[in-house]
RNA sequence: GGCGCGUUCGUCUAGUGGCUUAGGACGCCGCCCUCUCAAGGCGGAGAUCACGGGUUCGAAUCCCGUACGCGCUACCA
C-alpha cells in the first residue's frame, strides 16, 4: 500500500526564477511524474521585506514556460491551499500557540539592541556559536500576560532542548546527525505576526501531506529544526532529499554577478526550454549511461533521486550552448518555420515579408550552421537584404583582377534559363570552369564573396537557388562594381 | 570561529573491491568528407581518482586523519 506521493517546489518570490530553481522544480516534478505522485507549487512569501511586485506571476510565467506543470499551486487551487503563505497566517499562529502550550516554543520580548549585544558578547568570549541564551523561557506566566497586554513587540522562539541528538535520514546523503546544543532556539512567529521559513514550511508539509522534501542543499543544515518541529508536533516526517548546489565557475554558489541566472534571461537570449531543460537536469543526475540527450518526458522515465550526486556542478555555459545546437537540430523545420517568423517580427527585418516557402530554404540551408534561432537571421542577413560590404579577407585571397569577366561568363550562362534549378546553376558554373581550365572553387569563392559578402555559408548552389536568377544577377553585378572602386 | 556537506580529465559525469592501461560528453587539437563554414565520421592531448595512513591477496571504490572548497550560522528564504 503506497501512499500517495506528493512534492512541492516552494520558492520565496523575489522576482525570477533562478536557474537553481528551476533544476529543484524539476527534479520535484519528475519525481512526482515517474511515480504517479502530486506535484505542488506553494509560494513561500513570508519575508514582508522582500517583496516584489509581479514576482508571483513571473515565477508561474516562467515554470509554465519550461513545461513544468504542476497539480496544486495559487493560480488553481487544490484542496489543500491557499498555496501562498501569506494568507495562511492565522494557521501558523494556532501551531504555533499549540507549540507553546506543549513546551516546545515560548514567547521572546527581547529587542533587537540586546540580542545585538549578547551576540557582539559571545563573539567577544570567542564561544564556540553564537545563540539564544533563553532568557525569556524563564518568564512567569503572569510576566509573559503583562508584556503582551502592555503591547510590547514579542517573537516566539522554539524551544531545543539540550544534549540531544539529531539524526535524520536524507535520501541522497544518507544518515545526517547534529547535535542539539548548536542549534539555536530559532525564530518561529517574527514580531509582525508572519512565520519564518521553519514554521511555515513544516506546517505546510504537513498540513499538505507532502511525502518529499526536494530541496537545495542550503537547507542541509536548518533540516534539524524543521525535523525537531516535526518531531514536537508528533508528525510524521517526510523524506528528504537536499540537491547539491549550482556553481559559478569559480566554484561559488551560482550567482548573478558571474552571468544570467533568471530563466527568462535564458529565453529571452534565445535558448530552447528543450536545451534548458535537458542540461539542468545533467546538472547533478544522470542514469547511469552515456546518454545526454533528452526530452522532458524521457526524463521522467529515467529520473530517480538515487541517482543525484552529492557534489556541486558548474554550470557551463559553452555546454548548454551545444545541446542547445542539438535541440535546435531535431526541431522539425515547420517548428523552426515559426519559431524563425516570430524571430524575425523581433528584427531589423520586421518591415520586409518573406514567403514561407523561401523562409523554409533558409531553415534547411542553416540548421546545420546555427545554435539559436536567432542566428538563422544574423548569420545569414545575407538570405534578407543585398550584401552592404565584402568581407576583406576574402577579397584579398579570392578577388583576382580576371575575376569580374570569369563572373560575367556566369551571369551570360543564368541568364538564358528559366528559374534555374539548383543542378541549372551547377551546370553553368562547372561550363565556366571548363572554358577557363579553372578548378570549380576558383569560381566559387569570388561567387560566394560577390552574393553573400562573406566567405563561409551554406553549399554555393542551395544559396544561389534560394536567392533567385535576378538577385543573384543583381548582386554579382554590384559586387563587380563595388570590390572593383576598391 | 562553530556545525554540516562535499572532493574522478578545464567543465558535466560513468564507476558501488578484481571486467579499468579509469569510460562518455562539452571544449581543445588533428585527419577524413568537402566549394567555404557547419553537421557527420575517425583519432589525439587531457584525471598519479585532493593528500596521508590503514583494512584487504587486491581500493577511485571500505575505514581513519589532514587539507581544500562550499553551505548554514538573521525577527531572509
Amino acid at each position: 500500500m503506497d501512499k500517495l506521493l506528493r512534492v512541492r517546489f516552494a520558492p520565496s518570490p523575489t522576482g525570477y526564477l533562478h536557474v537553481g530553481g528551476l533544476r529543484t522544480a524539476l527534479y520535484n516534478y519528475l519525481f512526482a511524474r515517474k511515480n504517479n505522485g502530486k506535484f505542488i507549487l506553494r509560494i513561500e512569501d513570508t519575508d514582508r521585506n522582500r517583496y516584489v511586485e509581479g514576482a508571483v506571476e513571473n515565477l508561474i510565467n516562467s515554470l509554465k514556460w519550461a513545461g513544468l506543470d504542476y497539480d496544486e499551486g495559487p493560480d488553481i487551487g487544490g484542496v489543500y491551499g491557499p498555496y501562498m503563505q501569506s494568507q495562511r497566517l492565522n494557521i501558523y499562529k494556532q501551531y504555533a500557540k499549540e507549540l507553546i502550550n506543549i513546551g516546545n516554543a515560548y514567547y521572546c520580548f527581547c529587542s533587537q539592541e540586546r540580542l545585538q549585544k549578547l551576540r557582539e558578547e559571545q563573539e567577544k568570549q570567542k564561544l564556540p556559536q553564537v545563540k539564544y541564551d533563553k532568557h525569556c523561557l524563564n518568564l512567569t506566566t503572569e510576566e509573559i500576560e503583562k508584556k503582551i497586554k502592555d503591547k510590547l513587540p514579542f517573537v516566539i522562539r522554539l524551544n531545543v532542548k539540550p544534549n540531544q541528538k539529531i539524526i535524520f535520514n536524507d535520501i541522497i546523503r544518507g544518515q545526517v546527525e547534529f547535535d542539539s546544543n548548536n542549534i539555536d532556539d530559532q525564530i518561529l512567529i517574527k514580531s509582525d505576526d508572519y512565520p519564518t521559513y521553519h514554521l511555515a514550511n513544516v506546517v505546510d508539509d504537513h498540513l499538505m501531506k507532502i511525502s518529499h522534501v526536494i530541496r537545495g542543499e542550503e537547507w542541509l543544515s536548518s533540516t534539524p529544526k524543521h525535523v525537531i518541529l516535526y518531531d514536537a508536533f508528533g508528525w510524521e516526517r517526510p523524506k528528504f532529499a537536499h540537491l547539491p548546489l549550482l556553481l559559478n565557475p569559480d566554484k561559488s554558489k551560482l550567482s548573478k554577478r558571474q552571468g544570467d541566472v533568471a530563466v527568462e534571461d535564458y529565453r529571452d537570449k534565445g535558448y530552447l526550454k528543450e536545451a534548458l531543460i535537458n542540461f539542468v537536469a545533467l546538472l547533478g543526475w544522470n542514469a547511469g549511461d552515456d546518454r545526454e540527450f533528452y526530452y522532458l518526458n524521457e526524463l521522467i522515465e529515467a529520473f530517480s533521486l538515487e541517482r543525484v550526486n552529492k557534489s556541486g556542478a558548474v554550470f557551463d555555459i559553452v555546454k548548454l550552448n551545444s545541446l542547445n545546437a542539438e535541440h535546435l537540430r531535431r526541431k522539425s523545420n515547420g517548428e523552426l518555420l515559426q519559431m524563425l517568423k516570430t524571430e524575425l517580427i523581433k528584427s531589423e527585418f520586421a518591415d520586409l515579408s518573406f514567403s514561407d516557402e523561401r523562409l523554409l530554404l533558409i531553415i534547411e540551408a542553416m540548421k546545420e550552421r546555427v545554435s539559436f534561432v536567432h542566428e538563422f537571421i544574423s548569420n545569414c542577413k545575407y538570405f534578407y537584404k543585398e550584401p552592404e560590404e565584402y568581407e576583406l579577407k576574402s577579397i584579398e585571397k579570392n578577388w583576382k583582377p580576371e575575376t569580374p569577366d570569369h563572373l560575367r561568363k556566369f551571369i551570360n550562362l543564368i541568364a538564358q534559363i528559366n528559374n534555374p534549378s539548383k543542378q541549372d546553376y551547377e551546370n553553368a558554373l562547372t561550363k565556366v570552369a571548363e572554358e577557363l581550365n579553372l578548378g570549380k572553387g576558383k569560381l566559387i569563392h569570388p561567387l560566394r564573396l560577390a552574393v553573400s559578402g562573406q566567405s563561409t555559408g551554406p553549399g554555393m548552389f542551395d544559396l544561389l537557388y534560394i536567392l533567385g536568377k535576378e538577385e543573384v544577377i543583381k548582386r554579382i553585378e554590384k559586387a563587380i562594381e563595388s570590390i572593383n572602386v576598391k
